[in-house]
DNA sequence: AGAATTCACTGAACCGGATAAGTTGTGGAG
DNA sequence: CTCCACAACTTATCCGGTTCAGTGAATTCT
C-alpha cells in the first residue's frame, strides 16, 4: 500500500507542495479557503507526514529517549518504572511525541546510547533516571547539548533541568512518626548506595535519628531486590537488640522483609513495624497491609515529561520539586510491645 | 555541536559521498584500502548515520513499535510486561533496532497508533500483545502490510507470525497435579475474559476438570488486579463447599488471594492451596512462597523479537510455540486437610 | 493614476544518506 | 597494439518534507 505524501495532496488540490506544507502546519502563506480544502484532502486520504522527511529537513524527530539501567531481573519486579513510563506517555502522546526505550547494563553503556541517539538524530531529548554522584552522563549530555531532564536528584547537574521529590523530608516525617509511636531502635534497608537519592535518604535518616537521640539507627545497604532485602532483614533481626521498626527503600524489599519477619515468628506490627517506600498495589495486598510512603509516580513522570518538552522548546532550565511522598499508615506500624 | 555527516568524511578522505556510503555499508565499489581509511575516519570523528536520512532514502527506520493497552494502574504492577520488554530489548539492541513504546487505553486507539506509525514510516514492524477474539488490529495490520508478530495466541491471525506458549498444556498439568494431591474442588480466577489466551486457559481448565470428573470446577473472571483478585477469592471462599485449591491467572491476583485467605483465617496450604500463573520474585517473597507456573518471559520476548526481525527481512510467516510454563511447586500447595 | 505594499502562491534549494548510471584507469586477451 | 572487461571511483538523482526567494495579481496609499 502506497503511503500518501504532500505531493499527492498538492496534485489533488491543484497547488504546489509548498502550499500544502504551509496549510498543514498552520503557517501563513495560504488563504483560509485553500487551507481548508487541503486539510480536508489530507484527512480524506489519511495523510501522515513522514517522520524521517520531517526530521531530515531540520525539524525535530518528535521522539524522546529513555534508558533503563538495571539488570533485567530487577526491572521486572519494580512497579516504579512502569508507573513512570505511563506518566511520560500521557504527556508525550498528547503532543504526539514518541518514546524510545533502551535497556542497558551500565551507565557507561547508557552514555554510548545517548551518543548514538544524538548522532542518529533519532531523539530530541532524554530523560535520565537514577542520578549518581559525579554521574558520567551529565558532562556528556552537556557536551552534546542534548536536552535532558534528570530524575533522582537533587544533585549537581549544571544547566540541566531536574525533577526530584523531597526524599529527605519524607524520611524525617517517617522517623518522627515511628518515634511518636514509641520506637527507639529504627533501622533502614536502603536501595543501591551509589544512587544519589539513596544517599540523600541515608543522610537525612542519620540526621533526624541523631537529632532525636536515637543512637542505634543503622542503614543497611541493599539493591532493591526482594532477595537482598530479605537477607538484610534477617541480618538485622538476629541481633540481640534488634530494631523494632524498619524502613525499606522500596515496596519489594518491604514485602520480602515482612515475609522474613513472619518466617522468624515475629508479629508485624507487634514485634516489628514496617514502612515501605513507594506505595504500590503490592503494599495493600499483603497481610498486614504495609504502611507506605505514597507518591503519584505517574504524575511525577508526567511532570518530568513536561519539563523535557519545555527544554526541547528551548525554555529555561528548571529545578522542580514534584511528587513528594506522604505517609500512608496501614496495618504494619504500631507502638512496639 | 555539529554532527558529522558522510560529506565531512568524504572531504577528509578526499573521496565522494557515494564512496563513503559504499565503504561504510560494506558494499562493493571501493578498494579495501580506501574502505579502511574511511572507516578509520568515521571512527575517529564519531560518525553515526542520521537515522532520518537513512529512513528517507528507502532503507528501514530501524525501529519497532510496541503498544501497551492496559490502564496505567495495571501496568505498574504487572511484572510480565517489563520482562517482555527486556527480552525484546536484548534482541533488538543486538541488531541496533530501537524500541518505540506507546501506552494506549483501548484496542481501537491501538489501531490508530499503528496507522499513524505506519504513515509516518516511524517503525518497521510491531509487536502485538493481548490477542482478542476477532481482534480489530489484525485486519488493519494486514491491510497496511505492516510486519508484525502476535503474542497471546494461538488464534486466527492469517499471514501474521505468532509466538505463543502452551497455556492449555500448563493448565492441564496443574489440575492433574492438584488432583494427584487429593483436591477435588478446584477453582480458577482468570484474567480479562476477552483475551484469547484467557479463553484458551478457561476451555482447557473446563476440559481437564470434566475429564477427571470434577464437577464443581468454576472459573471466576477477573482483571489481573490485586483488588479484583482478592474480591473474587473472597466470593469463592464464603460458600459452603468452598474450593480447596485456586489457580490464579497472574501472580498479583495470587498474592492478593493469599492475603484474603489469611485474613479469613484459612491456612495456606492446609485449608487452601494456591497456584500462581507467571512466576516472579513476588511469588517467592510472600509467606508461604507460592507454587507457580514459571516461564522465561524475557526469552519469550526475545523469541518474539527474533521472529519480528525475520518478518521485517521478509522471511516466512511462522507459528512458534515458545516459553511453555512449567510447574514450580513451593509452599502454597499441599494435600487438602 | 502610478507606486508601494500585501497576499497567495510557485519553484527550487536543502537536509543526509542510498543508489543507479556514468567515467576513468588498468590489465589481460586476442 | 587495440579492444574489452572490470575495478574503483564520481556524478546525479531520489526520498518527502521545510523554507526561502521570487512572481503575478489585487489592494492600499499618496
Amino acid at each position: 500500500m502506497k503511503r500518501p505524501t504532500i505531493a499527492d495532496i498538492a496534485r489533488r488540490a491543484g497547488v504546489s507542495k509548498g502550499a500544502v506544507s504551509y496549510a498543514l502546519n498552520g503557517q501563513p502563506g495560504v488563504s483560509e479557503a485553500t487551507r481548508q480544502r487541503i486539510v480536508a484532502i489530507a484527512q480524506e486520504i489519511g495523510f501522515n507526514p513522514n517522520s524521517a522527511a520531517r526530521a531530515l529537513s531540520g525539524a525535530s524527530a518528535r521522539a524522546v529517549g529513555l534508558t533503563l539501567c538495571r539488570p533485567a531481573r530487577m526491572l521486572g519486579i519494580e512497579p516504579f518504572f512502569m508507573g513512570l513510563i505511563s506518566g511520560f506517555e500521557a504527556e508525550l502522546a498528547a503532543r504526539s511525541y514518541a518514546l524510545t526505550l533502551q535497556v542497558v547494563a551500565t551507565p557507561e553503556l547508557e552514555v554510548e546510547v545517548y551518543r548514538r541517539w544524538w548522532g542518529e538524530r533519532r531523539i530530541d531529548g532524554v530523560i535520565v533516571t537514577d542520578l549518581r554522584e559525579n554521574d558520567v552522563r551529565i558532562p556528556v549530555l552537556q557536551q552534546l547539548q542534548l536536552p535532558a531532564v534528570v530524575i533522582g536528584g537533587p544533585g549537581d547537574t549544571g544547566r540541566i533541568t531536574q525533577v526530584w521529590s523531597d526524599d529527605a523530608g519524607a524520611v524525617t516525617e517517617t522517623v518522627r512518626y515511628l518515634v511518636a509511636l514509641g520506637h527507639r531502635r529504627i533501622a533502614r534497608v536502603s536501595g543501591l548506595p551509589d544512587l544519589l537519592h539513596t544517599q540523600t535518604r541515608t543522610k537525612a535518616f542519620s540526621a533526624v535519628c541523631a537529632s532525636l537521640g536515637l543512637n542505634e539507627a543503622v542503614t543497611v545497604p541493599s539493591d532493591y531486590t526482594g532477595e537482598e532485602g530479605g537477607r538484610a532483614t534477617r541480618r538485622l533481626l538476629i541481633g540481640n537488640d534488634r530494631p523494632t521498626a524498619i524502613i525499606y527503600d522500596n515496596d519489594v524489599m518491604a514485602v520480602a522483609g515482612l515475609a522474613v519477619a513472619q518466617e522468624m515468628g515475629l508479629a508485624v506490627p507487634g514485634d516489628l513495624s514496617i514502612v515501605a517506600w513507594d506505595d504500590s498495589p503490592l503494599c495493600s495486598l499483603v497481610h498486614p497491609p504495609l504502611t507506605a510512603l505514597s507518591r503519584d509516580i505517574a504524575e511525577y513522570g508526567a511532570h518530568a515529561a513536561r519539563e523535557l518538552l519545555a527544554a526541547i522548546d528551548g525554555k529555561q532550565v528548571g529545578n522542580v520539586e514534584a511528587g513528594t511522598a506522604h505517609l500512608t499508615p496501614r496495618g504494619s506500624t504500631a507502638p512496639p510491645r
